[in-house]
DNA sequence: ATGTCACATCTAATGTGA
């Protein structure tokens, strides 16, 4: 039995009810398979279930007042739906789910910022990413076909940001970081875009003050990561720069990838 | 010199997080 072909994307909206519109009309001209949400920034009962519903998406969400939020919109039923690591350190932070798609383990996460390296927001983000590397040791076969994706707010290397020597030591490119999304990786996830292409920045991020996307001052902060398994069915992989453009979009474009 | 945005709150200007 051979799984069927699947495009699956990533994307940071900054607030679902501030960009429901957007990312409808975005799913009627990519024609996703899966869309992987984050920062929703609404609770359960007020999250737009309908309009997607109409759109031909099955829903998985999790949400909370305010901040973080994310969810999963697949063409395909969404089944063994995941809202937390189910550990002791469990927290009210609404920024994990995981379903099963398309004969695919699809996991959707949105890692917190850190704020600044000094921060108690910085630790914070540390263990939740040793957190996050616990779980994938248990739900995670290198043989298998899953993959993580969403907004790791860690740019990998300095290929992956504007002005490496401007953002050296700060928050989203520290050594720390780097070495905690590296055990994220291990040697079951590889980073699809990167490997697809490795000479371009591929930025996902631009900031919406001076100027950040005109002017291109971009990190590569979103990812979709893959088992070995599935990245040999990998096909493409890239940013929708696009969707960053125009009146009223998320500071972060959607990260797209194709598997035959 | 935050050239910004979303969301919340004692619904108007301000705080928070990014």
């Amino acid at each position: 039995m051979s799984a069927p072909p699947l495009h699956v994307a990533t994307w940071n909206v900054n607030g679902i009810r501030a960009r429901e519109a957007r990312v409808l009309d975005w799913l009627a001209a990519a024609q996703p398979d899966v869309l992987c949400l984050q920062e929703t920034k609404v609770t359960d009962d007020k999250f737009p279930v309908e309009v997607f519903r109409e759109a031909g998406y099955e829903i998985a969400w999790h949400g909370q007042p305010k901040y973080n939020g994310v969810a999963i919109l697949s063409r395909a039923p969404l089944d063994d739906v995941e809202v937390s690591f189910g550990d002791a350190e469990d927290d009210e932070q609404a920024r994990f789910i995981a379903a099963t798609t398309m004969g695919v383990r699809v996991m959707c996460a949105y890692v917190p910022n850190g704020q600044a390296v000094d921060s108690p927001k910085f630790a914070y983000k540390l263990r939740w990413f040793d957190r996050l590397t616990r779980h994938l040791d248990t739900h995670v076969e290198v043989t298998g076909s899953a993959l993580l994706c969403g907004d790791f707010n860690v740019a990998p290397a300095d290929l992956d940001v504007h002005d490496p020597q401007a953002w050296r030591g700060h928050v989203l490119c520290t050594v720390e970081e780097r070495e905690a999304l590296a055990r994220v990786c291990g040697d079951r996830l590889l980073d699809l875009v990167r490997r697809l292409h490795p000479g371009s920045p591929m930025y996902s991020w631009w900031d919406y003050r001076q100027l950040g996307f005109p002017k291109n001052r971009g990190l590569r902060i979103d990812h979709i990561l893959v088992t070995p398994a599935l990245g040999a069915r990998a096909v493409d992989a890239g940013v929708d720069r696009e969707a960053r453009k125009g009146k009223q979009p998320s500071d972060h474009a959607p990260v797209w990838a194709r598997f035959a």
